[in-house]
Parts: C-alpha cells; structure tokens; sequence
DNA sequence: AAATCCACCAACCGCTTATAT
DNA sequence: CATATAAGCGGTTGGTGGATT
C-alpha cells in the first residue's frame, strides 16, 4: 500500500485565490509553519484547495521578501549567463537571486529577457546574427554573486553533471595539460567546460538544427569567447611564472596549451553556426 | 468607440524523483 | 522490494488589461 489520497479532486477549488483564501494561508503558515505536509494543510485551515496549489501559492506569493517586478540590469545580467550556462533550470537560477522565485524569473525569461536577446531575425538581416548582449559572469569581481562558495560549488556540480563530452562531440573537446591541473578545477575553467559542453550537446543529434538553438548560438559563442581569453590570461601568467616556455596564446596560435582542442570545438561551431544559418535563412541548401 | 492584438503573469498540467507504507 | 503518493520542477495555458488599428 502507498500513502492516503492527495485530495477529492472534484471538491477543490480551483483558479485565482481571493484575498480571504490569501490571508488564512499566509496567517497559519507565519503561525504554525507548513508541518512538512502540504496535503493536509488545506484540511487544517479550512481551505477547499488542493495542497499542490497552497504550496505553489505560498512559495509564489505569499512567503516573505518575494520581490515582483522591476528587474534590474544585474539580474538580467546574471538571469542571461546562468541560461546560457546551465539551461533552463529555474530552480537554481532562482537560487541565485534572493527573493525572486522560479515562477517570477521563468516567466520574465519567456515574456522579455528571451527576446531581447535573441530577437528573431528578419530575413535581410543576414549576414548579422542576433548580437549577444549579456556579459559572461566575471568571477573574478566580488560583487558577483557567483563568487560565493556556494554558487561556484552548485556551477562546479552542473558542469560535472553533464554527459561527457567525448560521448556526445565528435570533435576534439577542450582538455587541459597536467601542467596546469592547478587550473583545472576554478570556476571559470569549468565554466568554460559548461559552455563547450552546452555547445557540443547543442550540436549533438542534428541533420538540422531547430531554430531556438540557432537563435541563440551567437551569445553561446561570444561567451565562450570571452571566457576562453580570461583563462588564456590565466594561463599565461601561471606558465610564466613556473618558468615553461609559452608564447602568446591568442585563438591562432598553436602554442596555446589547449590548442586545437579548445579552437576546435569553437571554430567547429561557429563554422557550423554559419552554415545552418545559410539554410536556415534560404542562402543555400 | 469598437475590435483586435499583444504582453504579462498566476495558476495549472504533467513529468520525474523522493519517500512512506 | 514493490507500490503508490507527495514533493518538486519546468512547460504551458488562459484570463486580464493596456495598446494599437
């Protein structure tokens, strides 16, 4: 046997909740807490609800220091890495944004933020992809708050939870030398291997890529781009200062000590990028 | 002034995972 | 261990109100 019934489903209200309904709810959970059963709060107040939606309203609407509205430029910021990074996973997103909920940022993702990035292009506009415009998290700036260790721990996961990428790229992937295994575990290397492994997996599986994903390669790669330079940088000075001979390290140069693969799965995509976009937008077959 | 379009967002739906029995 | 439901999550829908035609 398994647990008791959720609710009589035919004896439950349903649709918007009135200010009474609001406020028995917000007073017996400020009183008493949810007591870690949502199905028989309801029962308890004396509301014809079903749990699921006294949980959903109380997490939504009702609980303390939820902020509705008036997003500010850092949060698009941050709301625009964090998709590009790990995808639509609202709950973690929300996680980073204290007082915003899932509901609230998904919602402001599908209604504003989607299309002021990635705005559909109209037909002439090729040879111009949307142009990114969100930068890539800065890890190395406090005020991120990417920076806590709690963040960087719960992006370190994300990247780790992704299928390997060699299983799913028939490309090179990024890799770094046993030399620099001192680089190999910041923040921004695994965001480096996040966003090459989002790229791979985007490309993962296709005769032709859906238009959604094409939309928004040209902000995957420029954030790929800029994170690559920083970690160049990194590189630079943590091979100079071990003594190993290194020269400049620019996209171009086989000396980079993640060349080809890094370039490679870079230039394989922004190669690829262009032709889907060419078919896509009736250039050629 | 009326009709239509569009943006917004609360709430629901359905799926996956966790957990009680 | 198997089963059934709760909890949690992301996708989607539908009502509402403002803007546009």
């Amino acid at each position: 046997m398994g647990r008791a019934p959720c609710c009589d489903k035919a004896n439950v209200k349903r649709g918007p909740w009135s200010p009474e309904e609001d406020a028995k709810l917000k007073s017996y959970i400020e009183k008493n807490g949810t007591g870690g059963n949502w199905i028989t709060l309801p029962h308890k107040i004396g509301l014809k609800r079903c749990g699921k939606s006294c949980r959903l309203r109380w997490l939504n609407y009702l609980r303390p220091n939820i902020k509705h509205g008036g997003f500010t430029e850092d949060e698009d910021n941050l709301i625009c890495s964090l998709y590009i990074n790990i995808g639509s996973r609202w709950s973690i997103i929300a996680a980073q944004l204290p007082g915003r909920t899932d509901n609230d940022i998904k919602n402001y993702w599908n209604t504003r933020l989607k299309k002021k990035l990635f705005g559909r292009p109209r037909r002439n506009q090729y040879p111009h992809p949307p142009q990114p415009v969100a930068p890539p998290p800065d890890f190395s700036n406090p005020a991120n708050p990417l920076c806590d260790e709690a963040a960087q721990n719960s992006l370190t996961n994300i990247s780790i939870d992704m299928p390997p990428i060699e299983e799913k790229f028939p490309y090179d992937a990024p890799c770094f030398p046993s030399t620099l295994t001192n680089l190999k575990n910041t923040p921004l290397v695994s965001d480096f291997h996040a966003i090459s492994g989002v790229l791979a997996n985007d490309f993962q599986g296709y005769d032709e890529i859906p238009e959604d994903i094409m939309y928004q390669m040209p902000q995957k790669l420029e954030v790929l781009d800029s994170t690559f330079s920083v970690v160049d940088d990194m590189v630079n000075s943590s091979t100079t200062t071990s003594a190993v001979s290194h020269e400049s390290t620019s996209w171009g140069d086989m000396n980079c000590p993640f060349y080809p693969s890094a370039l490679s799965t870079y230039e394989v995509c922004q190669r690829k990028m262009s032709q889907e976009w060419e078919v896509l937008l009736g250039y050629s077959e």
